[in-house]
DNA sequence: GTCTATAGAATGATAGAC
DNA sequence: GTCTATCATTCTATAGAC
C-alpha cells in the first residue's frame, strides 16, 4: 500500500509530464521532480527508463481498449444483434476524445499521453504497438458483422482513417482552431464524435454501394450536387 | 558553390536521419557522421543545432506547399473556373503521399520529414507550423469556390481531415499493413489518394445535403443500407 | 524502501590552430 | 572554412549509507 505510493506517483507525474511536452522533452530529472520523489526511487521501481514507459504505456493501453470494448459491447446489447455501423466507429474514437477534449480532467492526462504515444516514434513504444493490434482485430470483427459485404480492405482503411482523424484531431486542436478563426469547436466533444464517426460510415457506406454497381474499385470521388 | 556544398551535406543527413528515427533519436554527432563532415561545420554553418533544424523545416515546408500550390493551379487552370472539390484536396494530400509511399526514392526524405515534424512535438517546429498556415488558408479559399454553400466550419473540418488521414497513413503504413494483412495495398499511392479525397468529398457533399433538409447541424451519421 | 553521492557516458557548443 | 581538442552540461544508472 504504502510502499506503492511512491510507484504510483511516478507513473502520474511521467504521464503528465510526457502527455504535455512529449517523449523527447522529458528527462528522468523531471519526472522525479513532478512526483516529489528521489531519482533513485525510478531505477528501483521499474529498474531503467524504457521500462518505466513501457509499464505506462501498457496499463494505460489496457486501460484504454477496456473502455472502447465495453462501449462496443453495449451497442452490440443495445440493439439486441450487431451493432450498427457509427457505434462501433464511435466506440473506438469515442474515448480517447472526450479524455482529452472533453472537461474530466482526470483522464485528460492518460488520453493525452496515449495520443502522444502513437505519434511520436519512441523505440521502446514502437515495439509494444506494433505487436499490440488485437483490440484492433475486435473492431474489425465488428465493422464485417455490420457491413458483411464490404470488402477486407475497406473494413481495416476506415478504421485506420478513424484513428487518423481522432489523433490529429487532439494534436492539432490548437492549430486548428487557429486556423479557423474559432468557426471549429474543439470543446464540442459529441459533435466530433459524430464527424468522425459519419465521415467513416458514409465512406464505407458509399463503397459498398458502388461495389455493386461496377466490377473496378473505386478510384474517383463523385462530385458533389453542386 | 563549393562553399554550399558541406552545408547542404549537412542538411540533406538530417533530414534523412530525422525522417527515418525522429527527432528524440538523433544527435549532431549522428548528422555529421552521416554527413561526412566536421562536428564544428554545423555550429559553423548554422549556429546552432535549433537553427539548424528550423531552417531544414522551413526550406522543405517552402517546397511542400509550392509544389501543393502548383497541383492546385493546374487544378483550376484546366477546368477553366474553380476547381473541382476532389482535384483541391487531392493537390493537398497528393504530394506528401506520393513522396513518401511512392517509387520516388529523392523526395522521399524531404516528404517523410515533413510528416515527422508535424506528427512529434519539437518545440522549434511547433513555432514555426502554428505561425504558418498561409497555404492552407489557399486551400481553404478554394474548397470555399468549389463549394460556395458549405458552412464554414465545414470547410476547416476538411482539411484538418484529409492532413489528418494523409500523415496517419504516412506514419502508420507499416502497422496498418500488418493488421489487414496485406489486404491494404500500401504501394498503389493514386489508390490512396482516391481513398482519402472520396472521404473528404462525400463527407462535405452529405452535410451540405443534410445542411437544406435540417435547421440542426447533423450530429448522427445516417446507417448504411443493410 | 528511500536517500546521498557519484560514476560513466553522451550531448551541444566553442576556442584556437591551420 | 575546416579541423582537433575540449568545455560545461546533462543524462541514465548505480553503489552504499540509513
Amino acid at each position: 500500500m504504502s510502499t506503492d505510493q511512491t510507484r504510483l506517483a511516478i507513473l502520474a507525474a511521467a504521464e503528465r509530464l510526457y502527455a504535455d511536452r512529449g517523449f523527447g522533452e522529458v528527462t528522468l530529472r523531471d519526472i522525479v521532480a513532478e512526483a516529489e520523489v528521489n531519482l533513485a526511487a525510478v531505477n528501483y521501481h521499474f529498474g531503467s527508463k524504457d521500462e518505466l514507459i513501457a509499464e505506462l504505456y501498457v496499463s494505460r493501453s489496457v486501460a484504454l481498449n477496456r473502455e472502447r470494448l465495453t462501449e462496443l459491447k453495449a451497442a452490440e446489447d443495445a440493439g439486441g444483434g450487431p451493432a450498427a455501423l457509427d457505434d462501433v466507429i464511435a466506440a473506438l474514437v469515442g474515448p480517447p476524445l472526450r479524455g482529452c477534449l472533453g472537461p474530466d480532467r482526470q483522464r485528460s492526462a492518460a488520453a493525452r499521453f496515449m495520443v502522444r504515444a502513437s505519434a511520436e516514434s519512441v523505440p521502446v513504444i514502437r515495439r509494444i504497438r506494433t505487436r499490440e493490434i488485437g483490440h484492433l482485430r475486435r473492431f474489425a470483427a465488428a465493422l464485417r458483422r455490420a457491413l458483411p459485404q464490404a470488402p477486407e480492405a475497406d473494413i481495416y482503411w476506415a478504421l485506420h482513417f478513424a484513428l487518423a482523424m481522432t489523433h490529429e484531431t487532439i494534436n492539432g486542436a490548437e492549430r486548428l482552431q487557429r486556423l479557423s478563426g474559432g468557426a471549429c469547436d474543439l470543446d464540442d466533444v459529441a459533435g466530433i464524435v459524430a464527424r468522425i464517426t459519419a465521415a467513416v460510415v458514409q465512406t464505407l457506406a458509399a463503397r459498398a454501394t458502388a461495389a455493386k454497381t461496377a466490377t473496378v474499385p473505386v478510384r474517383r470521388a463523385a462530385r458533389p450536387r453542386a
